[in-house]
This record gives C-alpha cells, structure tokens and sequence, in this order.
DNA sequence: AGTGGTATGGATATATATTTACAAAAAAGG
DNA sequence: CCTTTTTTGTAAATATATATCCATACCACT
C-alpha cells in the first residue's frame, strides 16, 4: 500500500533522479497538482523535456501510464479540496503552525511584502544606472555583520564590471581606499542597527568628496540616510536574537540583475573570459 | 474576458436548462472543479447523460471546446489552490507589473514557499541539535559564491557557542582544518551549482573522517547529499544570469535562531561579554 | 392524434494524446 | 581516451478523446 501523496513520493526520490527526470519533478512539484492536470505534452513542454520522458517517468513511480497517473492525481486533489477549509500559510507543512521554520517564514514574507511596498522603483532605476555606468568606480562597505552582504555584493559586481572595490570599513586601512574615490564614483554603504561609527564617517568622507551614496539600512534608517536619497529600507524583525538579511538580500540581488542586464555586452564578455578561466584550472566538476 | 467563475455561470443558468443539461450541471457542480477535469466521456458516463451533451453544452456556455473548458478549469483552480501569496502579484506598488522588482520577488516568494513545502522538519530539528551540542566541533565551508553565506553563517554561529571554524575550501588550506576533524564533529557544506570539486573533496573526506554533514544546495542536489541525510534543498531560480541566495540564506537563518534558543544561557553569556567588549572600544555609536 | 421543433444518444470521423521503437547523445567505467 | 551502459529525444504507431452527423425520442402546439 502506498499512502504517501505523489508530491511526497516525488521529493522523497528527488535526489536519485537524472537531469530531466529532476526537471520534470521540479516543474510537476511547482503549484502542484495543477501542473499535473494537463496533457502529457503540455507538461513535457513546461519542463521542457520530451513526451516519452514523461511516459517513462509516471512508469517508473510505478503508474501503468500517463492517465492512471492524472486520475490518482485528481484523486488527492479532491481530497484536498473537501476536506478542512485552507489552512493558514503553513510554510513547511509537515510542522505545527508554531515551528520555528513556520514561524519564521511568516515574519520574512512578511518583511519582504512590507519593504517592498515601500521602496521607491525610481530610487532602484537610479541606483541601478549608478552602478551601471562604467566611468564611475564603485566601492563597497560594510560592517561587522552587514560585511557578508556587502561581500555578496561585491563578488558579483566584480564579475560584472571592472572597477569594483570591496571596502572593509571594519578595518582600520578603510581611509586609504578613500584616497581613491572621486567626484561621481559610487559608494555602496551596509547600515543596520547598532550603528557603527566608522561606517558613517566613513560615508561622510565619501560623500564630502562627491561620491554618490547608496545605502542599505534597516526600518529605522541608518543616520547616513542624511548624505544620500538613494535608500533602502529592510524590515529586519524575526523571531530570532538576531536581525534578518533577507529583506536586503533580496534587494541586493534584484539591483544585480538590474545592472547586469543594463550592460550586458560587457558582462557577457568578462563571464566567457571567466568561464574560460575556470575551464582551464578544472575548478568545477563537468556539470549534471 | 468573463471574470465570473464557471460554477458561477452555472448556477446562474441553471434553471434554464434542459434535463440532460441539468444532470450535466449538477455533476459538474458535485465537488467541484474535480469532477470537470477527467475525460468528456468520464464526465458524460457521471452524469448519465451522453458525450454529445457534454459537448454542446461547454460550447454554449461560450468555450471552443471541451479541451478550453478544462483549461479554464484548471486555471481557477490553480487560483484557488495557490495562496494569499500569489494573489499579491505586484509587490512595488508604484511600478507596473513587469519591472524588474516585482518579477524578481515574484520569483523568490515560489522559492521561498517551494522549498519550505519540500523541507522535512525532522532534518531541520535534527541539524539543529548537532549545531546546539557543545561537545561538537563545527566547521563551515562555502564555496566560490556561497562563501558569502558560509561566512554570514560563521560570523552569527561565532557568537553563538564556541568552537566554529570557517574553513574557505577555496583555498588549498583545507586539508589542514580537516585535521581537526574528529568522529561527532558538525560540518556544514555549501555547495549550489557549479558543483565544486574541492567541496565535494572535502564533504568525503569529512564523512569518512566520521563527521555529521549539514549540506545547503540548490533545488537540484548537490552530490555531496551522498554523504548525509541532513539536505536543504533551495530553489534558486530568479529572472536573473545569476542563482538566488534567498532561501539559503532563510534557512540559515532560521536555524540560527533556533540554535541560539537552544542553548540560550550559554550564549547569552557570551553575547553580554561581547557587548561589553564593544562598549569598551567604543565600537558602535551611543545608541539609535 | 398529428406536426414541427428541439433535445438526446449512437455511431463515426477526426483530432489529439499516449505509448512504443529506435537512434543519438551523454554519462559512467575501464 | 575509448568502450559500454544509461539516458534522452525524434518519429512513428496506437490508443483515446472529442466533435460531428444523423436517426430517434420527446414535447408543445394545433
């Protein structure tokens, strides 16, 4: 007898399975069932993968064919439907409401949902064309904890474009690199609560020099909000000691998406050459 | 565009209709949407009526044909299956659907709910355990872009309970920490596409060595999973050339602050001695 | 009761979906 | 690096589903 739902007979398999078997599982798993529902073909298409493999794999979960498998399908789904009302956002959904994992999800959806209606898209644009516009350098400085972030941003800026420095404004060699800033460069400033002094001072140099200034703070805005327009502004509270990075992550990555789309010729070009790099040194495995 | 649901056009009709079509009509109706997403022949057999019925009467509810009827049908229910998140399709309020922030969060908020659906609590509860007993030793090792998240993982674990190590197993310095490496030690491994080779080096020779592994990978399961059962999964997938870190990131996060709860007495000593090192180096600003 | 109109189901043709067979490509092993 | 095995996709065959046609049954009206 086998009890368990298709969803969980899938994940439960997920790591054994060859590249387009794991495809099609991604694509049947995302808003499951309904993905499911269809024609063979139209799913293969949304997995791109091809209609035997679909036949195949059905097979193989131990189905006769394609339809036995939809009509098992439909059979949870309604279960599903009748039974109690839609739960709350249960996130991982083996767990009471109250897990932690549960818990926390809630308060990141939640940030996130709140930090984004808040944001200024003409702030992003602007930030984004900053940091896209190659005659300007751009540095990059965090702090104690934000020096990860700041260390995310920076690795991809790097691959980017040229003419990225990471800042480490924790050490005390920061005013050297401020030698360098000119009028029209772009700083990249990490900012969340307990403050730190050398992060704005820091901004103030930068800022007296010329430089534009884009900072990532928290909901209360870092006071080095006073040298700039260019702000964003995370929800950091969880249940937890700590405050969240998400919010700001989030941020981080959609502005390199942004920039890396604005100059895409360019990136194109330094990540063939840093593929090449890679290819030659044996650094990654052949791929799967 | 006919905004109104099809169990709502439905009912509307329903009283103007012939006696096949109500029979037809009150199957569909009969859990609802379920029963209209098997074949035309299945349907008509339910409704004791004949396929043709079935036919011209999707036809006359203004459907091509009984294939758009079905997908209609799927559509609502995917609406209705789907949660509270989806329905919040613009996230920046001030930009149009298509900007590259609300595609971006779009993105994140399905891998957000994806792989927290996927994750098994038991593996969560269970690597939290490990991480929260002080007789371990634990190890934390990134990759080329997950050192980011290696290292705001070490910074927070750092302060958190003694005897973390970040090892950069990019480096060829690694072998020197396995050393240290003894049977019950924790090693928690990042590795997402692009699998490394050094990493997955590493996680060998830490299990063989008799070490716990905690592995971070992407939705496709880095080989290192081999070596554990302690696997998050992430999806990674954003309108991007690059992978998101975001739900790595939220279960490190999570597990984080779970840990800390863990073993709240010790590392409330150790948080207040850090306090009031900083307080003595005048580290931070006063306060805000 | 007879007649015209409509509704319905059976049989069939057409379209589409599913499966199978085979060949190419990729991965694994030597 | 080459051979063997496994995986995957293309193309064809098969099965199934859907729509159409037409004969019959039902109903309303004369």
């Amino acid at each position: 007898m086998k009890p368990e739902s298709i969803a969980e007979r899938l994940q439960a398999k997920v790591d054994s399975l060859t590249r387009a078997e794991r495809q099609l599982a991604d694509t049947m798993l995302m808003n499951y069932p309904v993905s499911g529902l269809g024609s063979i073909t139209a799913l293969a298409e949304k997995a791109n993968v091809s209609t035997p493999t679909v036949a195949r794999f059905v097979q193989k979960m131990g189905f006769k064919g394609f339809p036995e498998y939809q009509e098992q399908l439909r059979r949870e789904l309604e279960d599903k439907i009748s039974g109690p009302i839609e739960k709350h956002d249960k996130w991982a959904g083996n767990a009471p409401e109250t897990h932690i994992l549960n818990r926390f999800t809630d308060a990141v959806m939640q940030n996130i949902k709140q930090s984004l209606a808040q944001v200024d898209t003409e702030t992003f644009d602007k930030s984004c064309r900053l940091l896209a516009d190659k005659d300007r350098c751009v540095y990059v400085a965090g702090g104690r904890i934000t020096r990860a972030l700041a260390d995310y941003f920076f690795l991809h800026m790097q691959v980017i474009r040229p003419d990225v420095t990471h800042i480490q404004s924790i050490s005390n060699a920061w005013p050297h690199y401020l030698l360098n800033v000119k009028k029209g460069d772009v700083v990249v400033i990490f900012d969340v609560r307990r403050y730190e002094n050398s992060t704005l001072k820091l901004a103030e140099m930068a800022a007296g020099k010329g430089a534009e200034i884009i900072l990532l703070t928290d909901q209360w805005i870092s006071p080095i909000a006073r040298f700039t327009d260019l702000v964003f502004g995370s929800r950091i509270v969880v249940p937890s000691a700590w405050d969240s990075s998400i919010t700001s992550l989030l941020f981080l990555e959609a502005i390199i998406a942004e920039v890396q789309g604005l100059i895409w010729p360019e990136t194109r070009r330094r990540m063939q050459e840093l593929e090449d790099m890679f290819d030659e040194t044996k650094f990654f495995r052949k791929f799967t």
